[in-house]
RNA sequence: GGUCGCUUAGCUCAGUUGGUUAGAGCAUCCCGUUGACAUCGGGAAGGUCGGUGGUUCAAGUCCACCAGCGACCACCA
């Protein structure tokens, strides 16, 4: 042995051994012990919070050691909207852009991507020592994945639980999607507040006073299109006005000031203008009252032809034209420049969202979620930390229907088809033979082109809200059918991961399954989601404990981002100080909240630590030469007193550390053996018996290997190679202690 | 604005049901190197446990209020 363990002499040998020897498939016998591994994007690359799957490895070669029949089963996401977006910014490198494809080549081409940019992340999780069973990867577009989806949403069909509505979304024109509440962003800004005058018809009876009411808006751009205002009937100030009509001050038509009790009368000067069909709150107030509900602003995010002169321009150009025009006319009182104010932005590019109205397709969540609230209240689903049975309990509670559509090309496609002859006011776009973009009415586009040269360039179906379809997993015969362009949102086919990855047969002995690691941050996206399709498609939770960490942080405390430029390469580190000491470094000090601090002297205090272990196993290995015959006991008694004060303080490390980690306490289990390995073990009991050994007493020194040995099994799950390296050194190549239970 | 959480050494955090001199890692300082390990060993310094008040024989731990920070959710015309 060395004088100091060296990773890279190491970590590839034993790692292939493992392999090699089938250490990553589940044992044949032994009670099942299964964890599904939250599937990474297909075309990630490891950053630091992927490091926290070793929470999952440490788990499986902890049940591993002790007999279970461990199974860890890898998988790999499509990640619908993040992929496309990676995808979208090498085209924009290449001076295009997805409009420039028909729906069909644009997502081959992103099949393509995401294929040649695949599988990196699982060599990078190898260099961490995963034991997963690699061969039975699962990809979330693999053939029966696609299946058990179309079969769910058939089901959901039939049941009742889908529907498509027109509905008020957020919508980002620039990644040309809507996009689910949890995607949006809300960011503090400060815009200019414009008030604007909106002068009184002729025959008001308030003519009198000034000629014209104030009303106040962050967006002057669609009130072309606006055909009310409104104001708190509870207004002392302004609920006279209800019913007073003034003019458009861009158009002049004739406007109504109605009463609602959603305006705050605080707000600016009380009065507001609606826009229905670019606002939530006034669409919801146009529904109530009827009101015309008028879209101003295109999915391209453009003045739509309403607009007039302002038709064509984007948002930002028209508002300050807008702007100019009501200067002229002599229509604004005042601007604050300093109005601060949350906007909505998109998750991915950070650009402002627009509220559109689109039709969508969702899911009724009301029976889906009231089962989950009641397996999760039955802690059937545990949670750890404890505070987040709390966080998803809340946010179940308040949880809206789901839209599962999204307007995106890489992603499973809705299994809906849209028969043209039924649906003659469907809206199509597509790119023609010569690659130009057409759009139009369907039955309109049939008389010019051919059915065949609009499937094939088919960009995107918009059918009219009530439009007929038929749920098929192919294409219907008969008839000319177009397939729904939009697809299923990531989490409704990542959401059913638990039943897509275990075998059939493996149902009966590993579902629940036991534990499900992740970040916090999908707790809502996903856990729950998993949690619900479950209990629809199974009857049962899909697993019983729930390990959640929170973002990943620097020395300081702070979130690890790139605009701050304190990102740690995690593979940077195993190059430099081995995969055992990053492992334990993640591990090491973890914070109650699952914050987990990454910092370059934690990983180099782990690595000494690794080198530690390594030096203490060598000195009880050395001293093996020097040995005499076997006497039975200690040769004197105070040696004896020392080892059995020594086993008896092991004894108690290893009774706390089992409750720790059923518990999943990691972070305490792992310091108590850290503790006693170095402090009590090294500093102690090794010193305090050093001379007996040194002596050639054989005796202590078995009894000290013991200790060791059996201290190294608890620390296996945390430091895999140190630990095996040692163990491989004492007992032979062909040995590892993973299975050192069987011998 | 709502909900929850946090505040203990220079930094990041432990402190189990209230019970002797409040701990760890890193950082700092001093001493030590011929046999396991300098990626080491021995030692030291550093905390009125955010503030105020209360309960108690006893409070870092329980309660109230205050201050600061954070997370999530919602709204913002």
């Amino acid at each position: 042995m060395d004088t100091r363990f060296d990773p890279f002499l190491w970590e590839t040998k034993l790692y292939t051994k493992w392999e090699q020897s089938g250490l990553f498939r589940a044992p044949l016998t032994g009670k099942p012990y299964t964890i599904l591994m939250p599937p990474p994007n297909a075309n990630a690359s490891l950053h630091a919070g992927h490091g926290m799957y070793t929470v999952d490895d440490i788990m499986i070669r902890y049940k591993r050691i002790k007999g279970f029949s461990a199974l860890w089963i890898p998988g790999m996401d499509h990640a619908g909207l993040e992929t496309q977006f990676v995808y979208e910014k090498h085209l924009a490198k290449e001076g295009k852009s997805r409009m420039d494809f028909d729906r069909k080549t644009l997502y081959n081409n992103i099949a393509t991507f995401v294929r040649e940019n695949s599988g990196l992340i699982y060599d990078q999780f190898r260099r961490l020592g995963f034991m997963a069973d690699w061969n039975r990867s699962v990809f979330t577009l693999d053939p029966h994945v696609l299946t058990r989806v179309f079969e769910t949403f058939k089901k959901m069909e039939q049941e009742g639980l889908v529907y498509r509505d027109n509905y008020m979304v957020n919508y980002c024109t620039h990644c040309g999607t809507s996009l689910a509440e949890l995607e949006v962003q809300h960011e503090t800004r400060i815009d200019p507040l414009y008030y604007i005058r909106y002068p009184l018809r002729k025959a008001s009876p308030l003519q009198d006073k000034t000629g014209y009411i104030v009303v106040a808006t962050v967006r002057p751009e669609p009130i072309f299109v606006d055909t009310h205002v409104a104001v708190n009937p509870k207004d002392k100030k302004n609920k006279h006005l209800i019913g007073t009509i003034v003019l458009n001050p861009l158009t002049d038509t004739p406007m109504e000031i109605i009463g609602d009790s959603y305006v705050d009368p605080d707000f600016g000067t009380g009065v507001v203008k609606l826009t229905p069909a670019h606002d939530q709150n006034d669409f919801t107030v146009a529904k109530k009252l009827g009101l015309p509900i008028v879209r101003a602003i295109t999915l391209q995010g453009r003045i739509d032809q309403n607009g007039g002169a302002y038709a064509g321009m984007t948002v930002k150009k028209a508002r300050a034209a807008v702007v100019e025009e009501l200067k002229r006319k002599d229509l604004i009182e005042k601007i604050d420049t300093n109005y601060e104010h949350a906007v909505t932005v998109c998750y991915k590019c950070k650009r402002d969202l627009e509220p559109m109205i689109i039709p969508n397709w969702y899911i009724k969540v009301e029976s889906l979620k009231k089962s989950a609230i009641v397996a999760i209240q039955k802690d059937a689903v545990q949670f750890h930390p404890k505070k987040y049975k709390r966080h998803i309990l809340q946010w179940l509670r308040a949880m809206h229907d789901w839209p599962i559509s999204r307007q995106n090309a890489w992603g499973i496609r809705i299994p809906v088809w849209y028969s043209v002859d039924d649906n003659p006011h469907m809206h199509v776009v597509f790119l023609d033979s010569k690659g130009n973009s057409v759009q139009g009415e369907i039955h309109t586009l049939l008389k010019k082109h051919s059915f065949d040269t609009i499937e094939t360039g088919l960009q995107r179906v918009s059918p009219p809200n009530d439009a007929t379809y038929v749920v098929s997993h192919n294409k219907p015969e008969g008839t000319q059918y177009l397939q729904e362009t939009d697809t299923f949102d990531t989490w409704f086919s990542s959401g059913q991961w638990p039943l897509v990855t275990l075998r059939e047969d493996e149902y009966q002995t590993r579902f629940p399954t036991d534990m499900m690691g992740t970040l916090a941050d999908i707790l809502n996206f996903w856990v729950s989601r998993m949690i619900m399709f479950s209990l629809y498609l199974q009857h049962t939770v899909p697993f019983k404990h729930v390990y959640l960490w929170s973002m990943v942080a620097d020395s300081k405390g702070q979130k690890m981002s790139k605009s701050k430029g304190n990102v740690l390469n995690p593979i940077q580190l195993v190059d430099q100080y081995g995969a055992d000491a990053f492992r334990a470094s993640l591990i090491f000090g973890l914070s109650q909240g699952g914050k987990v601090i990454l910092a370059d002297e934690k990983v180099r205090a782990m690595r000494n630590f690794a080198n530690k272990v390594w030096n203490i196993g060598r000195f009880i290995l050395l001293q093996k030469s020097h040995s005499v015959p076997l006497s039975g006991t200690p040769r004197d008694k105070q040696s004896e007193k020392i080892i059995k004060k020594m086993n008896t303080e092991y004894e108690a490390l290893e009774k706390k550390y089992e409750k720790n980690m059923e518990a999943f306490k990691l972070s305490p289990a792992f310091n108590g053996v850290y503790d006693f390995l170095w402090h009590r073990f090294a500093d102690v009991y090794i010193e305090q018996l050093k001379k007996a050994v040194l002596a050639g007493d054989e005796e202590a020194r078995l009894a000290l290997e013991k200790t060791y040995m059996a201290a190294a099994r608890l620390l296996h799950p945390f430091m895999p190679f140190v630990t095996d390296a040692v163990y491989e050194s004492y007992y032979g190549v062909d040995t590892s202690i993973i299975s050192s239970n069987q011998t």
